[in-house]
DNA sequence: TTGTAGGCGTTATCAG
DNA sequence: CTGATAACGCCTACAA
């Protein structure tokens, strides 16, 4: 392997030439680059990325923690991660935490131990003040509305969202609304929380607890949503859905139950993904793969300002309402 | 940020005996090791993974390229492949193709670039000569049967696999007999042809190319399959379904449009992904987050002997037959 | 069992 | 515009 110090000799010239042809430095006579690029040529010549990554204090790794790579949500966050990784020339270090804490400290760890230049938080189970403790040895980005705390975010106000979705039910002459969602915990769902409680408060319904439908993640846990609504003696007349693919399992096992969709259940389901198309389901379109690369950017930005990025979402009218 | 040098002045003892209790080498007294493990403690030392692997020359990071990451086939190959690098320390780049060769080279050439250690390749476009030249740059696994190739692999035996579907379908009375693919270039679906071409010769069947339905990755493509399926005059009874995504696609449309699976339309799927058993799909099950895993394995194996693995399944009987 | 010293391949500083 | 040379932090012959 021919390294830069040979390429000097090649060229006659010195490392430190060298070094400045290699990367676009200014200064170089137009003859000398030449000599370079000539020797770079003809011994194909290949960077040691280690050395640059040693000698510039960086790993040009970035880490992403998600609860689980094959998920659609975060499969999607992480395409639109990777995408921008590539372009500017980091990777990708996947913490597949299944939100034990233990795992996600693994990878704050890494960041504090400088084996990551940034970490991004797609979702997390740890609390904030641990997360807080951490700020202090690098980047730390978050999916999640953190306005008022000192990192950056590109999120969606899911309790506008929200708000926007119910009263969109309550248009269309639903009064016993309900939710399902992937865990109760968790920024975002708390926001949904609220925004649901409000709602209720402010059109003066009650607030039934058998209403909301925790742990819907995968295409199959809307089998159990519509098992619970099928003996429920006053079911909903209609739900949000906070992931399409939930969406697609209840519209599906609802059919072998003879729920008739609208008609008997409403749904509005969240992330416009594929499946929600084919199914002909309204949802709530949230831009995943944009929201992974602004992530990305914000992780890596030279200037380490605190940005806030809000990212509008629209309804999709198809044929669950 | 604390450093060996440092370490070894604080236990005082030299650099080379803390690299050496670093590394669980033998011969450092106990006594020396107690100081060493002390200073560390003392400095919260964390050592610098840049300078680790330029001094080894390892980068640890193994490439994994993919067409697409958020396809719940190569979601689950990654999970397994993710899940085994944690656990040897190292990390992954991931590569999204979308089989364009032009990113295949990529990795490729990340590979003699040595800037990654061993490339997983999932699935590919380009051609087996292109992928040989890179052969001597590094170890390059794949997830096709490579016997009789100088690479090593964990494949599952499609041609066989096939065979076995086929003849569980004739057996259950069908003689129109179609399958649908992810795309028909590629070893793994030749493979298939093959099997599927022998199979009708064999039972003096003729082939009728609609039966085949290329492009079918996503739910979504169930569609299209359904549709075309609807408007043919002599259309297939069963179907084998690479995939239990297309399944349930199938399933799903087959309902809107009165077709009755199984009577009018048996199916077959493949990996026993969670929607095939929510939708009561047969399928032939793939233990793709296992394959994963071994692959990876293949991968970083330090004898760098090539070695074959198959992997077995087997059917899942349900309702779609 | 221990330590010295050289090397890994770049980048950055600073004097010319 | 150019070039010595000193980091960067760790590993490992080799010598003792």
């Amino acid at each position: 392997m021919t390294n830069i110090r040979d390429l000097a000799k090649m060229a006659g010239v010195s490392v430190t030439t060298v070094s400045r042809v290699l990367n676009n430095h200014p200064y170089v006579k137009e003859e000398k680059r030449k000599a370079v690029l000539d020797a770079i040529k003809q011994s194909n010549y290949q960077p040691n990325i280690n050395a640059v990554h040693l000698s510039m204090g960086k790993t040009f790794l970035v880490g992403v923690m998600v609860p689980s790579i094959d998920h659609p949500y975060f499969a999607s966050l992480i395409k639109g991660i990777s995408h921008e990784a590539l372009t500017h020339n980091y990777n990708l270090v996947l913490f597949q935490t299944n939100y034990k804490e233990e795992r996600e400290l693994d990878a704050l760890q890494m960041l504090k131990q400088k084996q990551i230049d940034a970490l991004i938080i797609c979702s997390r189970a740890s609390s904030w003040p641990l997360i807080e403790e951490f700020l202090p040895y690098g980047p730390i980005v978050l999916c999640e509305d953190t306005r008022g705390k000192k990192v950056s975010s590109t999120f969606v106000d899911h309790y506008q969202t929200f708000i926007y979705a119910l009263e969109y039910l309550i248009q269309n002459g639903h009064r016993k609304v309900g939710y399902s969602i992937g865990r109760k915990t968790g920024t975002n769902s708390k926001f949904r929380e609220m925004a649901y409680k409000d709602f209720l408060k402010k059109n003066h319904l009650p607030f039934d607890p058998a209403y909301v439908f925790d742990n819907c993640l995968y295409f199959e846990d809307g089998e159990r949503v519509v098992d619970t609504i099928a003996s429920m003696d006053d079911p909903p007349s209609a739900l949000l859905v906070t992931n399409d693919d939930v969406a697609a399992g209840i519209v599906t096992c609802a059919r072998n139950r003879q729920i008739s969709i609208p008609n008997d259940l409403a749904l509005i389901g969240f992330n416009n993904q594929p499946i929600a198309k084919i199914m002909d389901i309204t949802t709530i379109e949230i831009p995943l793969v944009e929201i992974g690369r602004k992530l990305f950017l914000q992780g890596i930005a030279e200037n380490q300002e605190i940005s806030y990025q809000e990212i509008p979402v629209r309804l999709i009218k198809r044929g669950t309402i």
